[in-house]
DNA sequence: GCTGAAAGGAGAATGAG
DNA sequence: CTCATTCTCCTTTCAGC
């Protein structure tokens, strides 16, 4: 847990935009040789700084044309109701974010379809038909302005 | 634009799970052997299925500890002042989502920063000092339940 | 801590069957 | 798709700054 210095910094913004990048370049790139860049990327994976790699798939190349945000307030807060609310996200792969949020609603969810009608069949007959959803809002996506993996590092 | 078939689709899934695989286990996960294992994966990248490789950065780990959705309307719907508002939305790192929407609002952004303090100081100073949001939303993420950048390949 | 070099082994990439 | 081949790159260890 040892504080990341700017060249710790570097190499993250490094393969946050490329993963796979070599460690010869990754080391070029960010100014140093490759045996302590190798030995930096290693401590940042052990560390859990980096989390993982991940390919990148276009939603759209996949057939996944729609998204939308959804606002979902649960019928009571029970133990019971949040686990199985639980549950369900963390079960269902057309839901890629869910986040509990402050305001009016309990939480935010984006989802992702193919079309908005297999979106809308998700909502009412997935999510609405659990039972434990007592009001939704939903957001369609029109135009996907931004949408990066890449966190600032200061 | 050859529609995938159930070998790609695995392909995909386990990349977009670890981005680093090499050709030979990913191979040996999906079933084949290793040269037709790459050329596949050579063409979902070539065809813009896969658009790219990332780590994954653990936003706590980073000091980032607090995150937002942020519902934005712009003043009016002009040429000039939705060009301004997409310019700052791209060059501003800590805005790591955002898209148009239906609904009341017009975008619905979601912004990461490393305090509560620090995301109200970069509403009030950077968006809404732009002088073309009329009014926005913040919620607050309490607790992320999931985040994910796979996506359903049915 | 860092660099530079060097070595063996692993994996990427291609061509032919 | 399999097989075989070439060549790049990874990974480690060493030396020395």
């Amino acid at each position: 847990m040892t504080p990341l210095d700017e060249t710790d910094k570097r190499l993250l913004a490094i393969l946050q935009a490329e993963g796979r990048l070599p460690i010869q370049e990754l080391a070029a790139r960010a100014g140093l040789s490759t045996s302590p860049c190798w030995r930096r990327v290693r401590k940042l994976e052990e560390s859990g700084v980096i989390r993982g790699y991940a390919a990148l798939v276009d939603a759209r190349a996949v057939g996944l044309l729609t998204r939308a945000y959804v606002h979902v307030s649960l019928v009571d807060h029970s133990e019971e109701t949040i686990r199985r609310f639980d549950a369900f996200v963390a079960q269902e792969p057309q839901i890629v974010e869910c986040a509990s949020v402050t305001g009016a609603d309990d939480y935010l969810l984006k989802v992702v379809a193919r079309d908005p009608e297999a979106l809308e069949h998700f909502l009412m007959h997935r999510i609405l038909r659990l039972g434990i959803v007592r009001a939704s809002t939903t957001h369609f996506v029109l135009g996907q302005k931004k949408e990066t993996t890449v966190l600032p590092l200061d």
